[in-house]
RNA sequence: GGGGGAUUAGCUCAGUUGGGAGAGCGUUUGGCUGGCAGCCAAAAGGUCAGGGGUUCGAGUCCCCUAUCCUCCA
């Protein structure tokens, strides 16, 4: 039997026990903070199992993906380790219990119509005193007790050794099935788990039995199948084979299952799919969280490739080999291959050169150790490499073993727990507490209705004080003023923050009392007030009008519909791969980011911002209805993978160009957007780039800003072509030439920065913009801070045209004419003398030059710098040094004259000092010191 | 969210108690030369990521910001 008929089969089995089949949920289920990858069936059902949902139906069928990490070690080595994997489970929410799952399931195994497994090769374990189960098992399936194995907590509990260990929460005994293969090994193939109490505290009695009792089990796919074809490991059923196969292939590397490239094959046909279902969901290799998990698994698949041989990009060549295996149960894989394989080759690409800066910097510890005589590559160098550079244990290992070196595995483990430690580990709770989830439980939801209307009457269901430090505190009614509170009513007019759109804020009002409301968020269906008690009373139970402050509600449409037509025309000028990674809806601001391998061209950007402008201004309408997801799907909606929609969908329309599945609040037609701005386009991560745009009033001041801008920046640069970026880069240009001419001393040339005279010239808004832009750019500072920058560098330059002059006026410092001060030492030529008007490159130039001329030489030379600095320079040709004579010393004792310091080396160094009044007692003390030390 | 690292010429990177900004490749020019990375010589090319601080003096030390890499959660 193929693996997709199980599949199928399991869905349907359980259908026709009245069960709801349900899609698998996405892979990275960004609605559980406690969990980065949905690591079981059940999940997805966790608000269900708690009653914090209203429940459409009470017994749930579903084949979900999973993804797990944690023995991720074992994954090739084993027969039955996997990182992705698909687990079949039905689901009972306070419906049928043990009787009901456990006979099912023995049905669907052994009844000839399903599965039609041998009975005699089935065996069964229960929870030690699980009498309830074990009697089902023996008195109604009419197993023989020796086939029912009772096990402690640590087997047949869930969560594993809850009793004694916790946590705290719902939790039960499960019992387990088993299937002898022929090899007369036990298998487990499915696990069924009775949720049936509550744990709260220690043992003993913290065991409390639940009012509802849920049944949630689990099957994993991979295994029964592997059961049912015969197979001895997981991966040479129908669906992996062919993958492990395919590896082999493309490695250029004949798959033998015992040989330790055969532990690699299998790896990395786990490490693909697991890749390739990601990368799907728009979950991309990236440095942290869940992308991060991707990136590593992707890795480590490279990693085994290149360590049978390969040097170039391979895995995403697998791509289709695994949307061939698994399009039967997830057709939508196939539509994004194309995406899913350039993204997997550009990381490839990406740690392929990871790996060969590696290599460099293996080199180099080496050669570090080897001089020292070590026998062993300590593993906390190993660590470090790891760390730091991300060199893999395994590549530096494998070296390592070229150069007849060991390896410390123990130290490498070692030091990265310590570096775990370091790195600091904020658990999640597991069921979350609190106020809130109490309301969860007993209001489950609250009513939005502010698609219609601005202001709703409510009833105040929950008011809870905000603790400082997270431990917030319910109460029935509250009458400190300014305090900050969390308000859930019954219903409201308030949209909470969800999809990318923030909050709403504005007032909630009763007859006692005036709550501000700040911001509000959505906890599962519960709508959360976040604000602070203006005056009154505030009791639970009154009723109350919301009304949300409508001219930001306002700015929040106009930025909403404004991003849809953002996605439009982004798709429309770059392509379909365009797609949106992230949102966020503020008043009048947006924020979006989207799938594209490289920046934006500025043509690009200002295409797509006019295309809006224009789809703007056309007045198209925007309409919103709410239908059957399918019905959606069929009109051609945009829907994102990866993204968890409810069914029936909200779609929202705009004219005829686009239909997005969106939760927001939106316009009625495009014109009411007003003016629309992109202000930024960067980079966010690998393959995502940003844009950032105003909309309405804020664009609209935007304009005026860079208008502005533009006028003022044009006169301080007396920009008469109305050519900034030309006048800015004349600007660094002529401050450029000066302090080349100011270093080598060149007083000639003409440097005049004569403003050119005129009005600045009027160009287009756009084109002022782009000016602005681009003269940012290059002065590398934002657009904000251009004026400043500009104003900078016109002090610069005065100052720089200022010291040009002086040294014009000071006249010949040439080395011919600092020689004809030269004094006789102990046969040196010695010159002491004011520079004026030189810097320390011409100074040094200088003593350079007499060096040259005149030798054996000592030469110092000082020259003030401003009003007060004064800066000294002194060099000492190569033979007096080896008398002994040092410039270093030399500076050292005459820069306190002017009231400084200095040093250097023997044969060159430099002084600096604050009083340059005292250079002529200076010039007397350098005289002083250089003859006592060339005597 | 936290740890480590990087940012210097068009590219790849050196730069040691803080004291003259460098190499190789590339570019340009001149000369030599019958080829395949031709040879020789010279030159141009730098806000040392940005900002602040310490100092007489910062590529170098300290702080902040930005970008990138990397590991941990």
């Amino acid at each position: 039997m193929k693996t997709d008929e199980i599949r199928e089969k399991y869905l349907s089995f359980y259908e026709t026990k009245g069960h709801t089949r349900c899609e698998s949920d996405v892979l990275v289920p960004t609605w559980d903070p406690s969990v980065l990858f949905t690591p079981a069936g059940m999940n997805p059902f966790k608000d269900h199992f708690l009653g914090k949902v209203k429940l459409d139906f009470t017994r749930a069928t579903s084949s979900q993906k999973c993804l797990r990490t944690g023995d991720i070690d074992n994954v090739g080595r084993t027969s039955y380790h996997h990182t992705f994997f698909e687990m079949l489970g039905n689901f009972s929410f306070g419906d049928y219990f043990k009787r009901e799952a456990i006979s099912w399931a023995w049905e669907f195994l052994t009844d000839s119509k399903w599965l039609g497994l041998d009975a005699d090769r089935l065996n069964v374990t229960v929870y030690l005193d699980d009498d309830e189960a074990a009697n089902i098992w023996h008195d109604e399936i009419g197993l023989p007790t020796g086939r029912i194995t009772r096990l402690g907590e640590d087997d047949n509990f869930w969560p594993a050794g809850a009793p004694s260990g916790g946590p705290d929460g719902v939790c039960g005994p499960c019992s387990e099935i088993f299937y002898l293969d022929p090899k007369g090994e036990e298998v487990e193939i499915w696990n069924l788990v009775f949720t049936q109490f509550n744990r709260i505290g220690n043992p003993p009695d913290n065991l409390h039995p639940l009012p509802s009792r849920n049944i949630d089990t689990g099957m994993g796919l991979e295994r029964i199948a592997s059961v049912i074809q015969g197979q001895d490991t997981n991966y040479h059923i129908d669906i992996l084979r062919p993958i492990v196969e395919a590896v082999g292939e493309i490695v250029g590397v004949k798959y033998i299952p015992d040989d330790n490239s055969g532990r690699r094959l299998r790896r990395i046909c786990d490490h693909i799919r697991a890749c390739t279902f990601a990368v799907h969901e728009n979950v991309y290799p990236g440095p942290n969280k869940e992308k991060y998990v991707i990136r590593r698994l992707l890795r480590r698949a490279v990693l085994d490739g290149h360590q049978m041989g390969m040097r170039e990009p391979f895995l995403y060549q697998l791509v289709s080999a695994v949307t061939e295996q698994m399009k039967a149960g997830y057709p939508d894989i196939c539509e994004t291959s194309d995406r899913v394989e350039s993204v997997i080759k550009q990381e490839e690409n990406a740690f392929l050169a990871t790996l060969d800066d590696g290599l460099a910097r293996i080199d180099a510890a080496f050669s570090e150790l080897k001089s020292s005589g070590q026998l062993q590559i300590p593993g906390a160098t190993a660590a470090d490499l790891y760390q730091t550079y991300g060199v893999p244990p395994e590549l530096v290992e494998s070296m390592a073993t070229d150069l007849e070196l060991g390896f410390d595995w123990d130290g490498f483990k070692q030091a990265m727990e310590q570096h775990g430690l370091e790195s600091g580990k904020n658990q999640f709770e597991l069921f979350k507490t609190g106020p809130v989830e109490g309301l969860k439980e007993t209001l489950k939801e609250t009513k939005f209705l502010g698609y219609d209307q601005t202001q709703t009457a409510a009833e105040i269901k929950g008011i809870i004080i905000r603790g400082d430090d997270g431990d917030d505190l319910q109460t029935e009614s509250h009458d400190v003023s300014n305090s900050k509170l969390i308000v859930v009513t019954d219903v409201t007019a308030f949209y909470g923050e969800s999809g990318g759109q923030v909050g709403d804020s504005g007032k909630i009002e009763t007859d006692n009392a005036s709550f501000i409301v700040e911001d509000t968020q959505k906890d599962g269906d519960l709508f959360l007030h976040y604000g602070y008690l203006a005056a009154g009373t505030l009791s639970q139970g009154e009723m109350a009008q919301t009304k949300i402050d409508t001219e930001r509600r306002d700015g929040i449409r106009r930025a909403h519909s404004a991003t849809h037509i953002l996605h439009h025309a982004l798709q429309n000028t770059l392509g379909s791969h365009a797609q949106q990674q992230g949102s966020k809806v503020d008043e009048d601001w947006l924020r979006f980011d989207f799938t594209n391998m490289e920046p934006v061209s500025d043509e690009q950007l200002l295409s797509i911002e006019s295309q809006v402008q224009q789809l703007v201004s056309s007045q198209q309408p925007i309409k919103w209805e709410t239908l059957p997801l399918a019905e959606a799907r069929a009109q051609g909606a945009m829907m994102l993978f990866g993204e968890k929609y409810p069914d029936p969908v909200r779609m929202v329309s705009i004219g005829d160009f686009s239909k997005e599945l969106c939760g927001g609040t939106h316009l009625t037609a495009t014109d009411h957007v007003g003016s629309f701005q992109i202000i930024s386009e960067e980079g966010v991560a690998a393959g995502t780039r940003r844009i950032i745009a105003l909309t309405g009033a804020k664009a609209a001041e935007y304009m005026a800003h860079m208008e502005i801008l533009y006028k003022e920046a044009a006169n301080k640069l007396s920009a008469s072509q109305g050519l900034l970026t030309d006048s800015v880069e004349l600007l660094t240009g002529r401050i450029r030439e000066l302090k080349k001419h100011l270093s080598s001393g060149n007083t000639n040339a003409d440097v005049s920065a004569e403003p050119t005279q005129g009005e600045p010239a009027t160009l287009t808004y756009v084109k002022q913009r782009t000016q602005i832009r681009k003269a940012a750019r290059q002065l590398n500072v934002a657009s904000s801070d251009l004026l400043e920058r500009i104003d900078a560098l016109l002090a610069e330059q005065d100052k720089l045209t200022e010291q040009l002059k002086q040294l014009k006026s000071a006249g010949d410092v040439s080395a011919d004419a600092l020689l004809e001060s030269a004094i006789e030492i102990k046969n040196a030529k010695v010159v002491i003398a004011e520079a004026k008007g030189a810097n320390p490159g011409l100074m040094r130039q200088l003593i350079d030059q007499i060096r040259k001329k005149v030798e054996p030489s000592a030469i110092l030379l000082l020259a003030a710098q401003s009003e007060d600095k004064v800066v000294l320079v002194a060099g000492i040709s190569h033979a007096l040094v080896g008398q002994g004579a040092n410039a270093g010393n030399w500076v050292r004792e005459v820069a306190p004259v002017v009231g400084g310091g200095g040093g250097g080396k023997p044969d060159m160094a430099q002084a600096g000092g604050k009083d340059a009044s005292q250079i002529p007692a200076a010039i007397e003390k350098a005289t002083m010191v250089i003859t006592e030390m060339l005597s």
